[in-house]
RNA sequence: GCGGACGUGGCGAAAUCGGUAGACGCAGCAGACUUAAAAUCUGCUUUCCUUCGGGGAGUGUGGGUUCAAGUCCCGCCGUCCGCACCA
């Protein structure tokens, strides 16, 4: 036997003969239980990054874990393929998007196959391949029909430099990211997915979704943003156009005889209306739009109001009438464009009325006692009494509230009403690397669904990207087609799909993927749902929200049996590194790092100092990478997998360090001395040693589904050192012969190896995990502390289950005990069995 | 502003139910083997005092509950994350 293990051998050949053996292939037939392990699929950007290795190692060891407890396992891998950065690159390089992305496609699958994942590569899709957007239009179209999709206008970012539509994320400074252009607001005919029909059942869902992390959960909630109040009506004392009144909204109704105005969004209809009449008023409306759209901006702009002149007539009471604003602050599309303010009780409209000049009541005190005390600096939002409000006077807030509602539904000028946060789903796309959005505008008959049998509508491959904009919208022949209904001529959609629709049924395809429908009933359902889900938290929201969405829209379809698409979810943390920068601001690869004569960082090229910066999420613009295929290189996959799972918790950051992965490259070996080495001779068994491989059989089997391998890690150390601390005997041998066995999920390449050596019986793949003995889990000897006034003072081992009485008397007898309690009786004893006595002086 | 998470040695961390704080790893120190180095092995490693028997302090901070608090409760400080004019 080699005394050192050869990762660079062992890798390339057992990663061969799983492939060949189809090892990881899973079988829809198996009549085995199923568990179905799902990372985040990749984004084929290049090369595959740490964070891919450190998502991809955790999955993999669950799902090669589940194989060995005797599960048929689904573990498939595809490419998030469509997207801006391939439009990027065809841009900067001239090269096809597409060609782009399948080379990345080869380098990333090439790379990730030399970790030797346990994945089914035969279910392998990418989403820019007309055999997967396809169907995705045929589901599409199946929206369409069952009511889920519209159209309307709506607002974008544009480049008018790039002539593109933005992100909001590429708008810097309210300026293009590329072009340095101001950036404009654009009305235009765009699709949206009717997600905001399923807000009630997909914060219903969350309940049940006990194996996932709270935070997620609660971020979900927050952004369905369910919130319950009154939508009513306020009449204009003077019709203005041909408005009579508007209706507001609030989660305030006990608050109405508190109100000292009314305020419209700048694109009410009555604003929009007054704006035609008024050019002052449209110069306001213009100003409230100017301000750009990025969070920071939003926060520091100040309440602007301009009054109208109109005049709102209280509901509660005729002669009582408010003036009517246009405020920058409200919006559109939340609730219903208007609000009605009441400064006493709300922050923002305390400001606004400070600002104009408007009355700041009372209506809510800690007692009736306080109705004349006035609201001072800062609105009052607390819970209380109702004062100054006539007849709801004395009651708490819920009861005024329902009191409110109760009599403006009685009287029919206002009526209870939840509203959402959630808006309805945008996903039109005006850029080339999408999937095409099956749809033909004519003139005669509107918009027409392309016919199924006519799918895929695939993207055309001679598109030049030298002029700005959708190359799509200006081919010269795809978009002119037949209309499907009359026949006559028509254009083609030529937006595409939001790239979150195609990962939002990804998992369903690859646990069915017939040639001629999207997927087969019957065979999802065997894999569904995802039974452990693995990704990052960035996609916290947007990705599993609208997952989540499609899924329970299958389900109202009739298509899929099956609300939640993600049984178990596990955010995993990121993989930072040390930044480095130059005296002159430049930050230095770790890989052009080295130590000077005295010990300081340089820069290898220049010998410049460098200043050690913030750890931080591996990334390109701070040059903190480290690209894991010369590390796969030098020390193997295993090492590189080990590192990655050891340390840090897995939802916490881990740092990458070169002396990490030093330590996991010595302890692969050490695992390799350990299990081929000499066992000697010696044929007795020994009882500590048999126990400590059953807690620890059980310690990492708990470890692993919980997804601790942190904790699996320690684990298989302390299973090592007592190994390799112990004499030779036949539990030995069987604690080696197990050990091998324990690590296989974490590092198989080594474990198959040893396996193979020892003449184990076929791949250590299919080995059966090891089963934990009870009747060794438990020490038959224990360690009693020995505590006087709760401070340690000695322990004594005491065999298990010793009686209450027993323990009192033997820690009671203890030197130490009597030394400290000098001859007194302790005043009295706590005893906890098999683990503590506690003597009180 | 609203919501949430977290704070433990030089470092990453563990402590699953309120019961021996610091398992395990990294780094470090001392020693063994070696001509030497690498590799490997052994021991030490929270901190302060010590007459070497021990003793004191210690989980961001100040209180509280308890025989007993990293863990529970209240206040404060700090760090990070999400949302952000949501009526």
């Amino acid at each position: 036997m080699a005394s050192r293990f050869n990762p660079i051998i062992a890798d390339a050949h057992w990663q061969s003969v799983w492939d060949k053996d189809g090892t990881f292939v899973a079988d829809d037939e198996s009549a085995r239980p199923k568990s179905y392990v799902l990372e985040m699929f990749p984004y084929p950007s290049g090369r595959i990054h740490m964070g891919h290795v450190r998502n991809y190692t955790m999955g993999d060891v669950l799902a090669r874990y589940r194989r060995m407890k005797g599960f048929e396992v689904l573990h498939p891998m595809g490419w998030d393929a469509f997207g801006m950065p391939a439009e990027n690159a065809a841009m900067e390089r001239k090269v096809h998007p597409g060609e782009w992305t399948w080379s990345n496609i080869a380098t990333m699958r090439a790379q990730l196959k030399r970790l030797g994942f346990a994945l089914d590569w035969s279910r392998e899709l990418a989403t820019c391949d007309p055999a997967y957007y396809g169907h995705e239009q045929a589901l599409f179209l199946d929206l369409f029909a069952a009511g889920l999709v519209y159209r309307r206008q709506s607002e974008v970012n544009w480049d008018p430099v790039d002539m593109t539509v933005l992100a909001n994320e590429q708008v810097i400074d309210g300026r293009g990211w590329r072009s340095g252009a101001l950036v404009e607001r654009r009305k235009l005919n765009q699709w949206f997915l009717k997600i905001t029909d399923f807000a009630e059942e997909l914060l219903d869902g969350l309940d049940a979704l006990d194996q996932w992390p709270d935070k997620v959960k609660l971020m979900q909630e927050n952004w369905i943003g369910k919130s319950q109040g009154m939508e009513f009506r306020f009449a204009l004392a003077a019709p203005m156009g041909g408005h009579k009144s508007f209706e507001v909204y609030t989660t305030r109704p006990d608050t109405i005889f508190g109100s000292s105005f009314a305020a419209l969004s700048p694109d009410h209809p009555i604003a929009v209306a007054l704006a035609e009449e008024r050019p002052e008023i449209a110069a306001f409306i213009a100003e409230c739009k100017r301000g750009g759209t990025t969070a920071a901006e939003l926060e520091t702009a100040e309440k602007k109001g301009f009054d109208t002149g109109l005049k709102a007539i209280h509901p509660l009471d005729p002669e009582w009438t408010l003036p009517v604003y246009i405020a920058n602050f409200v919006l559109m599309d939340y609730g219903t464009g208007a609000i009605f303010g009441v400064p006493g009780h709300d922050q923002r409209d305390f400001e606004f009325a400070s600002r104009y000049g408007l009355p700041i009541l009372r209506v809510v005190a800690d007692s009736t006692d306080d109705a004349g005390k006035p609201v001072e600096g800062e609105a009052d939002s607390g819970d209380g009494v109702l004062v100054n409000s006539r007849f709801l006077d004395g009651m708490d807030v819920e009861a005024a509230k329902a009191d409110v509602i109760r009599r403006a539904e009685a009287d029919g000028w206002g009526a209870g009403k939840t509203a959402w946060r959630l808006r309805d789903w945008g996903v039109s796309r005006q850029r080339y690397w999408g999937t095409p959005i099956p749809i033909v505008h004519c003139d005669a008959c509107g918009a027409v669904p392309v016919p199924k049998d006519q799918l895929p509508v695939v993207l055309p491959d001679d598109i030049a990207f030298d002029i700005p904009g959708n190359p799509l919208e200006r081919h010269p022949t795809w978009k002119h087609v037949a209309c499907p209904a009359c026949g006559g001529a028509a254009v083609r959609e030529t937006d595409t799909l939001d790239t979150f629709v195609d990962s939002s049924w990804y998992f369903i395809r690859f646990a069915s993927q017939p040639k001629d429908r999207p997927f087969d009933k019957a065979t999802a359902e065997r894999w569904l749902p995802v039974d452990q889900y693995i990704g990052g938290v960035e996609h916290a929201i947007l990705h599993l929200l609208y997952a989540r969405f499609w899924t329970r829209a299958l389900q109202h379809m009739g298509e899929l049996d099956m609300a939640e698409p993600f049984q178990g979810l596990f955010t995993q943390g990121m993989v930072t590194h040390e930044t480095y920068r130059t005296p002159d601001d430049r930050w230095v690869s770790p890989d052009e790092v080295e130590r000077g004569a005295d010990g300081r960082l340089v820069e290898a090229a220049t010998g410049q100092a460098l200043e050690i910066g913030r750890i931080e999420k591996m990334s390109k613009s701070k040059r903190n990478t480290v690209d894991p295929e010369p590390i796969v290189d030098q020390y193997g996959a295993d090492a590189v997998r080990w590192f990655m799972l050891s340390d840090s918790p897995p939802e916490r950051d881990l740092e990458w360090s070169e002396a990490g992965i030093e330590g996991s490259w010595r302890f692969i070996q050490r695992l390799w001395r350990i299990t081929t080495g000499e066992t000697g001779g010696g044929d007795g068994t020994d009882a500590a040693l048999d126990r400590k491989l059953h807690q620890t059989i059980s310690a990492i089997g708990a470890n692993i589904e919980s997804l601790s391998f942190n904790k699996a890690v320690a684990n298989i150390y302390e299973l090592a050192n007592a190994i390799e601390k112990t004499a030779p005997s036949a539990s030995r041998r069987a604690a080696i012969e197990t050990l091998v066995r324990l690590v296989a999920p974490m590092v198989p390449h080594v474990a198959e190896e040893v396996w193979a050596a020892a003449g184990g019986e076929g791949l250590i793949a299919d080995a059966a995990w090891p089963e934990a003995d009870p009747a060794l889990l438990v020490d038959d000897e224990v360690t009693i502390a020995i505590q006087v006034n709760g401070k340690l003072r000695d322990t004594e081992r005491a065999p298990k289950g010793m009686s209450r009485e027993d323990l009192e008397k033997m820690a009671v007898a203890n030197a130490h005990v009597q030394r400290i309690l000098g001859g007194a009786p302790p005043r009295k004893v706590i005893v906890v069995p098999d683990r503590l006595v506690n003597i009180v002086a």
